[in-house]
DNA sequence: CGGACTGTTGCTACCAACAGTCCGGTGCCGTAGT
């Protein structure tokens, strides 16, 4: 099922599951949407849910393993179901439904960064070939065939419901500079005018913590950084404080995103290019849930895209590593190599893969990635309707033509703006507040 | 890969031209050590 966010993802597996008999097992790709979903069940009143994740300590672990039946719905990470334990144990139930959340991952993360993904299949044959159920906002056809292949699904038994992937509630406007400098400059005018709260997406972890410094330097605003270095801990108090705008703006890296269920975000800024059009997609999808008026702008400056290509080259490993695991075993390039890399070899030994076959396929990887990035590059340089590359690109044609479309289309900017004057009187009223509350708190006056 | 930044050279007093260096994402798991 391909449907927009908070348009019921949860409920139809949450209801499924609750008039089927036996454990509907849904797999998650982060522990903090598994914990959120369990939260969230367990309010409703559903008691028998549970996520089986490394929150658990050894004995919790083995105290849900061994009472299984006791429970209606298990989250579980792709990588938890490699687990022969946990394998084993699932064999034993009746398995009334399996679904997995955020599908797209099989196909954006399975073939490099958690390969567990892919292995999902198998999982599902040694279970008895259980009902499926696939979720995702975004799937282009590509990914949604490539899904039905890696979970092994009947060919002739599943149904597909697509729904537009269309915000017509988000303007899409591109901007392109010369340099860093001008670049800088108009991010902070944009952002000192766009009504908030926003999203502020980088590739790279230094410059969201730098720009968000700069940002609460030069306009004053609540502003933090997230990306994968943050802590656990701070990443979900951000998320909270973020929530009750607490936080007017977020400098973040892909990282942030999944499991952000917020409605009024305004405005969602690439200073970087993602690095496809699907990963686009979704992170401007955060904006504007609540269907009111919201931007997309994207900042480029030719050269954004050595990132990208620095980052793939350096994700899977060079013909002269990959002989040398072949001949000697995978031990023997251990110290050469980082975790993504590592996996990527060790799987391709584990399914006795040809060294000729394990090539290949890094390079076929490679070259999908390349003409993805070439396909997010086109949009950004197009004169056509943005929109309607948009759609293309998911196998949709735009059917009306907005108001506030897309750079191409022109957009009224003015409408998403706050007015400066409203700004100010708010801002000193705010600090005489928290000025005069502080004074109260320690009685000062 | 190519822009941004830093340091050196070269010619001559303040700075232009060039060479060299650096950058750079996404999460699960288990286990060891603090």
């Amino acid at each position: 099922m391909m449907l927009p966010t908070g348009t019921g993802k949860s409920i139809c597996y949450q209801l499924a599951g609750y008039y089927l008999e036996g454990l509907a097992i849904i797999v998650s790709p982060l522990l903090s949407l598994m914990q959120d979903q369990v939260e969230q069940m367990k309010m409703k009143g559903e008691k028998r849910v549970v996520a089986l994740n490394s929150f658990l300590s050894y004995e919790e672990k083995q105290a849900v393993l061994s009472q299984l039946s006791a429970y209606h719905y298990l989250f579980v990470s792709p990588e938890m179901l490699q687990q022969e334990q946990v394998l084993a144990a699932l064999k034993q139930q009746k398995i009334a439904l399996f679904v997995v959340d955020e599908a797209h991952c099989i196909s954006q993360w399975g073939y490099d960064f958690r390969p567990d993904y892919l292995s999902l299949g198998a999982v599902r044959a040694a279970l008895a070939d259980p009902v499926t159920m696939a979720l995702t906002a975004t799937a282009t056809a590509a990914v949604r065939k490539d899904i039905v292949t890696k979970l092994q699904l009947n060919q002739d038994h599943f149904k597909e419901w697509i729904y537009s992937i269309d915000r017509p509630n988000i303007a899409l406007s591109t901007q392109i500079f010369q340099t860093q400098k001008e670049k800088e400059a108009a991010l902070i005018e944009t952002v000192r005018l766009q009504k908030k709260p926003g999203i502020i997406y980088f590739s790279s972890k230094k410059k969201a913590e730098e720009i968000a410094a700069l940002l609460a330097k030069e306009l004053q605003i609540k502003v933090a950084a997230y990306h994968g270095d943050v802590e656990a801990m701070d990443r979900m108090k951000l998320q909270q404080q973020f929530l009750h705008d607490d936080i007017e703006l977020i400098c973040a890296t892909s990282a942030f995103g999944m499991g952000i269920n917020k409605g009024n975000i305004r405005f969602v800024l690439h200073y970087h290019l993602p690095s496809n059009i699907e990963a686009y997609l979704q992170e401007i999808g955060r904006a504007g849930r609540d269907g009111g008026p919201s931007i997309a702008y994207l900042f480029y400056q030719k050269g954004d895209e050595q990132i990208h290509h620095q980052l793939r080259e350096n994700e899977l490993p060079e013909d002269d590593l990959l002989e040398m695991a072949y001949q000697n075993g995978i031990t023997a390039i251990e110290e050469q190599v980082n975790e993504v890399q590592y996996r990527f070899v060790k799987n391709q030994l584990n399914q006795g893969i040809s060294l000729a076959d394990a090539k290949k396929q890094r390079n076929e990887l490679i070259g999908k990635k390349k003409k993805q990035l070439n396909e997010m590059l086109d949009y950004i340089q197009t004169a056509q309707c943005k929109r309607a590359e948009l759609l293309k690109h998911f196998g949709e044609e735009l059917k009306q033509q907005l108001e506030n479309c897309c750079q191409s289309c022109g957009i009224n900017l003015t409408e998403y703006q706050e007015k400066e004057r409203v700004i100010q009187e708010k801002t000193q009223e705010e600090n005489a507040d928290w000025q005069a509350y502080l004074l109260k708190m320690f009685n000062l006056c």
